[in-house]
DNA sequence: AGACATTGGTACAAAAATGGTTGGATATGG
DNA sequence: CCATATCCAACCATTTTTGTACCAATGTCT
């Protein structure tokens, strides 16, 4: 298991996450990387791992290193890049959840295995740890995988790689761009009592109580995106 | 037989857990597997366990392993999504079809204009001028492009690309070997009474019409799914 | 111009982590 | 009883990560 931040990461998650944030917009083209040894710091791992992820990124020609001067962006997207992601606005992207993510609950119901379960407690208990004090990024991303699991339960590959790659947009920038605004303390605690209670219904298999947290779940991230534009 | 120890695991269940992570993208191609030792303990069951699991994966070409440096997804199959098609059964095609396409259909009867209305009774017309004694073949080409039709209207680019990707699906070979038992002539001619059932709640923008109908039609299509396994 | 701090580049050895392998103990079902 | 499967505890070979030290280029200050 990979843990952000909180513990050490290897050369391969490193890289990964560097190139989410420089794909994602969050470092600008042009702009100046932290140093390695603040990277490595931040990271939580040595200043060797961060340069093997730094290698990677140059050999993609993601970024351009220079001698006592530093590490700069210099993607060159576009082709590969112009994908449905970054044409999809978070609105869009709820509606679809609407309807993946109700049947998936429909069939995590009837399908999950007690491992399945237990990955989803998993989940929803380290989003709880979080917090409603806790960054925006670092809920999201819980929340993502809270998500995740929950559409694993439902046993359907379709349904978990449609979930997965619909889940990914979030990582884009128009959603990153709100994700401060929309995540509040006070949403953020109103969205773990829905998890909470998805969660449950889902153990108990209420088929009819799930679908009605999921559809208030989404409906209420959908009411936050309209109050927030 | 197995019984379902709520913690131990078997190497059946490890692999076929393991694959479904891989197909389902939560492993993404060229990442790093956790460590057989992290699975191990997450299964709850013993490393040689989890390697017999690794085994039955390399065989099937789905993950590659180097010493000293891990596990790694080696799956083509999950760089463009017609290979997922593949893997997908007729059964869990439905099910996804169910949970996107009334959505879809519920976003149509709001967002869709009048030229999207026109292509949907283009598109019915021919499908109904095929008539009930049609090959199985085109009647599957032309409800295909029926259905797009109507995502069409849904307005959301990532519904209809959705949309696009899982119809595709159809084209496959487990599909196909059933299409000539499905489709005789009397459940052609039901089918094209609920597309028609359909269009016209569409017209008339009723949501709720539209929704039962897009909802009795798909679970049709699961029964006779069922009824010919 | 010169001193100094900061940056990436390099080298090397110790420590840790990884998959590969072996042997024997312990069930479980035929 | 045997066959199969699992588990456990080692050990091996390889790779990765780490820690440390130093070098070279750049930028900033006096």
């Amino acid at each position: 298991m990979r843990i952000e931040g909180s513990t050490n990461a290897d050369a391969h998650s490193v890289s990964a996450e560097l190139k989410r944030k420089i794909l994602g917009g969050e470092f600008q083209y042009d702009e100046r990387l932290p140093a390695e040894r603040s990277i490595a710091e931040q990271f939580g791992c040595s200043r060797g791992t961060v340069r093997a992820a730094m290698e990677r990124l140059e050999d993609l020609k993601l970024i351009e290193r220079r001698i006592g001067s530093g590490t700069f962006v210099r993607h060159k997207l576009t082709a590969n890049e112009t994908d449905i992601a970054n044409s999809t606005s978070p609105l869009e992207l709820i509606e679809v959840r609407r309807g993946l993510e109700v049947q998936a609950i429909r069939l995590a119901v009837v399908n999950a295995s007690a491992r399945n379960l237990q990955a989803v407690e998993k989940n929803l208990i380290e989003l709880e740890a979080l917090g409603s004090r806790c960054e925006p990024e670092d809920f999201s991303k819980a929340d993502q995988a809270f998500h995740l699991s929950l559409a694993e339960c439902s046993g359907n590959s379709l349904m978990i790689w449609l979930c997965n790659h619909v889940n990914d947009v979030r990582c884009h920038r128009q959603w990153s761009a709100m994700k401060d605004k929309i995540l509040t303390q006070r949403q953020i605690a109103l969205y773990n009592k829905q998890h909470r209670a998805i969660f449950e219904a889902l153990n108990s298999r209420d088929i009819n109580a799930a679908e009605k947290e999921t559809i208030a779940h989404l409906q209420l991230a959908k009411d936050d995106l309209l109050g927030a534009t």
